[in-house]
DNA sequence: GCCTTTGTCTAGCAGTGTTATATAACGATG
DNA sequence: CATCGTTATATAACACTGCTAGACAAAGGC
């Protein structure tokens, strides 16, 4: 055996430029810009450099998505934990960066989430959401979540009042937070 | 002024047999896969011709989404004028036919919403779930829309338990029947 | 018969993701 | 110091995409 005869240039150092790369690019000119053509040349070297730090195009885009529930983590859990304040704070994550979002839910991906090998980040996006109620209940939380995720998606494509975007998120804590007559 | 010297193949019949392929495919193969030329093979014709039937890939893809509206204006009003009813019907037509979900919701796509230019179709769509409710509001139509369609994509990508749809459709429907303490 | 109009096809352009092959840079060894 | 072997990078190509200009053919009116 023998060691590195040309120094590895820091793959994980340079997988962060890509993926940085990647995001900016998108946020700027939308996701079918982002081209590995393009993306070389912003970041001064060629393709298939690209291919060294990710298998493919998909695979980087897997891998921004990752990127991003890990914000979305850390932006749940900067805030206090009540229901208002996180859901208040989700929708802003969704529309401060809605091809970051896009990338993460609506781009097509092979993260999954209530499975086994569910990546961590995900988890600990999820938990933030369940953790602000009073008395976490699986289900609740998956509720919660898909009607944040319904307003984000239904609000970025003009689908719903933009004048009302208080008012829903107002109906929506009310219903939640309200004693089940269950 | 002269008259067709050569007989029109029936545009409408033929925008038809376009959109029926597409979806055909789509829901077969996925969305990559609805190529224009595949697409054109698959009618024993040339690409050239599609575009005398759509403008571009992206017109004959919001075609599709609008056929799609259609079809879940017609399941909506299909069942009851109950909540419950319409919003599982929802469920089951995005469950049915998760590309032609996909088209009208996840793709990108010019079909705006709450708009001057809104489409015929998706406003019969909308009103389909908003008058399930005793007591119609535009408010919480937008949002029992946004938790169903949040529901639909998430349970899609698989990111919540399968084995809990109903115990969420229950827990959606009793927040949004209950009366408001507001 | 011809002519005009129009639909269709062939062939091509520019661009994509991805990869096989060649080149150049570098550490370890003699 | 010179050579060797390894490995990151670059060049060039493949197969594919959406889309389109120009050539061909079919069908009515005269």
């Amino acid at each position: 055996m023998s060691m590195s005869p040309r120094p590895a240039p820091d793959l994980d150092l340079r997988r962060d430029q890509v993926i940085g790369a990647a995001r900016e690019l998108a946020e700027a000119d939308g996701w079918p810009a982002v081209t590995m053509r393009r993306l070389a040349g912003e970041l001064g070297v060629t393709q298939p450099v690209l291919y060294s730090a990710f298998a493919s195009r998909q695979a980087l885009i897997d891998a921004v998505a990752l990127n991003g529930f890990d914000e979305l983590a850390a932006a749940l859990k900067a805030v206090e934990a009540s229901p208002k304040a996180r859901m208040r704070a989700y929708l802003d994550f969704a529309a401060a960066h809605p091809r970051l979002y896009e990338a993460m839910f609506s781009l097509p991906s092979g993260l999954a989430f209530a499975a086994d090998d569910t990546p961590e980040p995900l988890l600990r996006a999820f938990s933030g959401i369940r953790d602000a109620f009073p008395e976490p209940d699986e289900t609740q939380a998956e509720v919660a979540w898909a009607a944040m995720h319904g307003l984000a998606t239904l609000q970025a494509s003009g689908r719903l009042r933009p004048s009302h975007v208080e008012a829903r998120l107002d109906l929506v804590h009310r219903m939640l937070t309200q004693p089940a007559t269950h």
